[in-house]
RNA sequence: GUCCCCUUCGUCUAGUGGCCUAGGACACCGCCCUUUCACGGCGGGAACAGGGGUUCGAACCCCCUAGGGGACGCCA
């Protein structure tokens, strides 16, 4: 038996909650039934894809402690799937459904296909493109190769009438409409896969038995079914588990709340709590434990026990959680090691210390100014703004727009986030400092500290996010109607 | 708009037809412990979304309604 988790790269580079919360029940399945727990991080996207957004994900996994099996080597074992790497095993793939008359190719442009959705929507249909709405007529299609057109691979798909009735693990079969399955790329005009096509290749090739996944997903496992049909393939097992949410129900995203694993860890969660806490999110030990090691996560593993509401990520339950274990599982001295480790390492030091050494002038000057760089959120309060001589409204409207420009960053850097905060400065028509003079409070708690843009640097992204979002509560909050109007007013800045 | 999934205290959940006048945990409130604050202990309020069936019996099975979420991309 062998499970095998995807994991995607976030767009920012900085991996998600999410993503842990599905690798580790795939690996307490493969784990508690003797099987092979495999990674495959995926994504064909080539700007996202970097290697260090690759190696972040990597490195969050293996400080949670969820170790994995090199998989059965498919071009590249548990690596990246860049083309080069994985000799043009997905190009092989669609050739031969091609030639099975499985697959055509397709030359119609993006304008083409959204003209034709809208089409349908309007109509009241759905919007999925089957293979006769994309027909062309031969001698355009000739043409347009001709040309040297870009053309995509799409997989062909059932037009009558009709359900396919999909297995799930967890819900028994799901019937699906086979009027909502739209003709699928699987290979993209730059010859890169689609997630479909390298998920079932992918899977069939390392010998995957079982797919958890996110619920997320259940709407395109026909199409996956169908793939694994034109291939005449044994279809894993599909079981998909529900979505973490936010407070507000939606599904858990960074707008509303600190998403990134790298967050929890600078906040000082321990990697143990974190991991038990995300085994509590939808599961329960049979005896109700609610405090338990991924050793006994894994020795109690049913995953029937798995309840299907999208269970809501409660930072209060997790601080609780992680208090019991920093309580109950520690020595002094291991406590004592962990916090070295955490914040008090060489390394650590090296980073913030350039930018303490001239504000120094004893060694107990550092412990006071660095002392927000460990806090977690900031104890602000309004009268801290005072001094700036602004309005609440220009401050919070400064600083929900700082917030916008930093939730764009790809790439935390102090370039990047510099860049950023400038060209929002120059939009609005305003000095830098000036913009940067509420950050300062919100990031550092006071006006007397080093660079903010060095400090949120250090920070990270979701801690920076984070305190802005709190200092923007301190100073009243935006109400839904105002939250509108900023909108409107931050889109016409046309960063 | 179309389709799919889901629905037990505010939140995480136990519960798989009689053990349920629904149990535990977080949060909240009160009391105790304590030189303070925590921790800890004890106690309290707080839920089966609504309506129909099936059954001797329904939180549990079926149907309808409502609510929430998700999907509808050359993203995953």
């Amino acid at each position: 038996m062998s499970v095998r988790t995807r994991v995607a790269p976030s767009p920012t580079g900085d991996p998600h909650v999410g993503t842990a919360y599905i690798a580790l029940f795939n690996y307490c399945f493969a784990r508690a039934h003797g099987g092979q727990f495999v990674l495959r991080i995926e994504d064909t996207d080539a700007a996202r894809s970097t290697a260090s957004s690759e190696r972040s994900i990597l490195d969050s996994l293996k400080w949670l402690g969820l170790s994995w099996d090199e998989g059965p080597d498919v071009a590249g074992g548990h690596g990246p799937y860049r083309q080069s790497e994985r000799g043009d095993i997905y190009q092989k793939h669609a050739d031969q459904l091609l030639a099975a008359g499985k697959a055509f190719r397709c030359y119609r442009r993006p304008e083409e296909l959204k003209a034709l959705r809208l089409e349908r929507r309007e109509q009241g249909l759905s919007t999925a493109l089957k293979p006769s709405d994309l027909a062309l007529p031969p001698e355009e299609a000739a043409a347009r190769e001709a040309a040297g057109e870009p053309s995509v691979v799409r997989m062909y798909v059932p037009e009558e009438e009709g359900v396919c009735a999909v297995e799930d693990l967890l819900r028994g079969t799901i019937e699906l409409d086979w009027g909502m399955v739209d003709a699928q790329i699987l290979l993209k005009s730059d010859g890169m896969p689609t997630y479909h096509l390298a998920n079932v290749v992918d899977d069939h090739l390392m010998g995957i038995t079982h797919v958890i996944r996110g619920e997320e997903w259940i709407n395109s496992a026909p199409k996956h079914k169908l793939l694994y049909e034109y291939f005449a393939w044994d279809m894993p097992v599909l079981c998909h588990l529900p979505l973490l949410r936010n407070p507000d129900q939606s599904k858990l995203s960074k707008r509303k709340n600190p998403t990134s694993i790298s967050y929890y860890e600078r906040m000082g969660f321990l990697p143990e709590a974190l991991l038990n806490y995300l085994g509590r999110m939808g599961w329960s030990m049979p005896d109700e434990r609610e405090k338990f090691s991924l050793a006994e996560m894994v020795e109690a593993f049913d995953l029937g026990r798995v309840s299907l509401g999208g269970p809501i990520f409660d930072i209060e339950k997790l601080r609780w959680l992680n208090g019991a274990w920093i309580r109950e599982d520690f020595s002094v001295e291991a406590l004592g090691e962990r916090l070295k480790s955490w914040a008090f390492n060489q390394s650590k030091l090296e980073a913030v210390l350039p930018h303490l050494q001239p504000r120094m002038d004893v060694l107990s000057d550092f412990a006071p100014q660095a002392a927000f760089l460990v806090s977690g959120e900031l104890a602000l309060e309004g009268s801290a703004f005072e001094s700036l001589n602004h309005d609440q409204e220009t401050l919070v409207k400064q600083m929900q727009f700082a917030l916008w420009s930093l939730e764009a960053i790809r790439s935390w850097e102090r370039e990047a986030v510099w860049d950023s905060l400038k060209a929002l400065a120059d939009a609005m028509e305003m000095k830098v400092k000036d913009l940067l003079a509420p950050l300062f409070i919100a990031i550092s708690g006071s006006r007397a500290s080093f660079s903010v843009i060095d400090a949120m640097t250090l920070l990270g992204p979701d801690m920076s996010r984070a305190r802005i979002r709190t200092a923007i509560g301190v100073l009243g909050g935006v109400s839904k109607k105002a939250g509108k109007r900023l909108e409107k007013e931050y889109a016409a800045l046309a960063l």
